[in-house]
DNA sequence: CCCTTTAGATTACGATCGTACTACCATAGG
DNA sequence: CCTATGGTAGTACGATCGTAATCTAAAGGG
């Protein structure tokens, strides 16, 4: 009865998952049509609907798959303070800056996120939960819960400098903020957790 | 030879780049049409291109008056630390979270800035530097230059924080964000420069 | 080995909305 | 009363999301 091994479906769709996630980072959510999103995945317009219900549901579903990437390429840095440093450094570095659509899926979208439906909010937040909890288990092993909220604010810190540094006209200035930004980060780790 | 006092047409052309600013800042550039903005401010697509080029134009105009409008924002709270402390905490409070038509353009629309034509970007540069030297010239009066960098990170730590506490579904969690959000803030601040 | 079945894709279409532009109109002011 | 200014309304034309009819080719049965 099966007629295309399961593989076939489940593959395209993850294709098409994957380059609009890449396309989105490029040029926005509301920037990229339907169109474009599956030209981009070497497929026709019409074939959308049989992988998607709309394009909300594209939207939550490659802002998740983004995230998720994201979380692997962090546990690529090894578990002590010197690997969180290497991260912060290689977040906020100009190779980051310079290519958004490699790069990390909050700072391209997160003010376009902000007037999604909830349905892709919530799974926004997942995604992200996922991460900082990642990352808390390895800051503090014996209570992750306690570095939650910290984490989530150096992320912030971090998305904000990205953009930032993105919008800047002058690039002297753009790459000072990167560096500040570094310096920032690794301050708020290393501030005492009770001030 | 003038018909209509020549304060007419800049009347409108100014009710037009202030609708226009909030509903950026609610809608997004993107999701905002050109006649839409025309109707916020009582009037009808066509009379649009009398009063701008293009829509990009607008959308540069319009960044730029935002910005100084939150320039003008920032000079009404006092100089000194405690003025400060309380802008970071204004700025980081829910109402402002949960009001962006009223809020911060760039915590609304900065990574649609990025993606924006060079003018654009060139507009928004200069105008959050008018915002930054500003700030830096009452943190350090006598050597504002110093500290430039470090007001630019914060900004960026404010805006990236706001995002996030708006993005995030949980609204407990958003709330701890923001309030990580001012430690950290202040922590920047109040870090020694030579770190 | 051909032939049917059918999953999966293509092309075509509809309705709406996007920017940009133009011809026309109402009215204010001399 | 007449002119020119600022605005309206309408238009062109492409892009948008989503649907539907049509085509293609893979997998299995006879």
């Amino acid at each position: 009865m099966v007629r295309y091994g399961k593989e076939h479906k489940l593959a395209t769709r993850q294709r098409i998952i994957e380059t609009a996630g890449r396309r989105f980072k490029r040029d926005g959510i509301n920037g990229s049509g339907v169109a474009t999103l599956m030209k981009d995945a070497g497929l026709t317009n019409g074939a959308f609907y049989a992988h998607f219900e709309s394009k909300e549901d594209l939207v939550a579903t490659a802002v998740s798959e983004q995230l998720r990437g994201q979380r692997e390429w962090l546990t690529s840095f090894e578990s002590g303070r010197a690997g969180i440093e290497l991260m912060v450094r290689t977040y906020l570095s100009p190779e980051h800056r310079d290519n958004p659509e490699d790069g990390c899926p909050s700072a391209a979208l997160l003010d376009e996120i902000c007037r999604c439906a909830d349905r892709t909010k919530q799974a926004y937040t997942n995604s992200v939960l996922a991460i900082i909890d990642d990352i808390a288990a390895r800051l503090a092993p014996h209570d992750p819960q306690s570095v939650r909220a910290k984490v989530l604010s150096v992320y912030a810190l971090m998305i904000g400098t990205l953009q930032l540094s993105r919008s800047l006209a002058d690039r002297r200035l753009a790459d000072e903020v990167l560096e500040q930004g570094i310096r920032n980060a690794l301050t708020v780790l290393d501030a005492a957790p009770e001030r």
